[in-house]
DNA sequence: CAGTGGTCTAGACCACGGT
DNA sequence: CCGTGGTCTAGACCACTGT
């Protein structure tokens, strides 16, 4: 029998997850422990503990003290997706970046957005509306609140000059977010404003930020027919 | 000035991050580099170590051998999204799953299938369309390609009793894949399937998976207006 | 209670990549 | 060249949890 003696967690999680593979150790299966394994690999129990913790986290195993490590039974991996502020996103597919403020003004938000961040109607926010461009076409609409308490300096911004989103994640660290993706049929004035059909299918991205307990901004952004978000797996 | 001696890594990622937050170390500022860390902290360096490859790959901090570790310049979250097989997707919203084959016939795959996952028109794939169904209601519908070559039992499978994505999660582990999230417009059949008027904003979900170089499957999964898939950041 | 993963340590060597 | 992060080691103790 070969004993091949894996140093390097990397050979050591490689060598794990080929077995997984190859069905030696089927989804469900009780994989050896960690001293077994160093024993066998040829390496120290730290080196099997990095790469076996590096596989849980993809997805692959399922560790528990004491009831010993798992093959997952369903390898459920997680699709990452990058959430770059708008401007990136735009200048990285090689096309100049440009916003048109839509409308800001003072209000009361309605309540879908009031209940996610929390809020009763008692509380003015700022309501910001824009436009995003890429190479002068419209890239993506923006629907903002902004809780002028949580961020004093926001008020007072220049937002002809400068996107609320990219003020705010140079400028607010979030402890707390939630990300909603979905599609929505466009209303008459997205629709106007991103250059497509009312009705039409857009991809939605709604975020909400908080800061400890703060909430900081309510935000969708709306994408014409035909964006899409892709990611590896 | 005060030492608080801090042993776990993960007191010293919170330390960290907080004097990210607190603004002590701005976006762009190298920090201290680890043997400094692991004395200021009174812990070994290793734990340090540790705590900043942990921020690293949460995508607080960039660190580059030589150049040292810097603050990131925009906290670019990842957003994880699950993606799990539709039957425990539905069950754990508490209702009772389902599946119904609409066809199943082999045959070649439009254009835009075969260049995804680059193959010519001579290879016949079989083509499964079937819907979801969460306490009898459409839940999702599905259109996909199979590769019967790369996945030989496949073409043998009685697919009314299980679901292929069920199948080929449990039995074809994939070395590889693309997630592609959009928002499309319900052409005639899906809009039958699903039971929502043709032209509705459906959340589109696409994902083509490899074993190693032999593809596996395309398949295209359809929400019905109104779905939202929801991450936390 | 006892087995298993989780973590810390002190020290060492290595690999990359600015200068 | 040489500073910085990347990793390995051997050993130790701890924390959780199944039996």
């Amino acid at each position: 029998m070969t004993a091949p003696v894996l140093t390097s967690w990397q050979a050591v999680a490689d060598e794990v997850l080929a077995r997984i593979r190859r069905r030696d150790w089927a989804p469900g299966d009780l994989i050896p422990n960690e001293v077994d394994l160093a024993g066998e690999m040829g390496c120290a129990r730290t080196t099997v503990n990095r790469a076996l913790r590096h596989l849980a986290e993809a997805g692959y195993l399922e560790r528990r003290r004491k009831a010993g490590t798992r093959v997952a039974l369903n390898p459920v991996r997680r699709a990452t997706l990058r959430i770059p502020v708008i401007r990136e996103e735009v200048e990285a597919r090689g096309a100049r970046y440009d916003h048109a403020l839509i409308r800001r003004e003072e209000g009361t938000p309605p309540l879908a957005v009031r209940s996610h961040l929390g809020l009763g109607p008692e509380r003015p926010l700022l309501h910001v509306v824009a436009l995003h461009l890429a190479d002068g076409a419209p890239y993506a609409h923006e629907d903002r609140w902004v809780d002028t308490e949580t961020v004093p300096g926001f008020a007072a911004l220049d937002l002809t000059q400068q996107s609320a989103n990219a003020w705010l994640v140079q400028n607010v660290p979030y402890t707390r977010g939630t990300l909603t993706l979905s599609a929505a049929a466009a209303g008459p004035e997205t629709a106007q404003a991103l250059g497509c059909a009312p009705g039409a299918a857009l991809f939605t991205l709604e975020r909400t930020t908080w800061k400890e307990a703060h909430p900081i901004t309510w935000v969708r952004l709306s994408y014409p027919p035909g964006h899409r978000l892709v990611t590896e797996l």
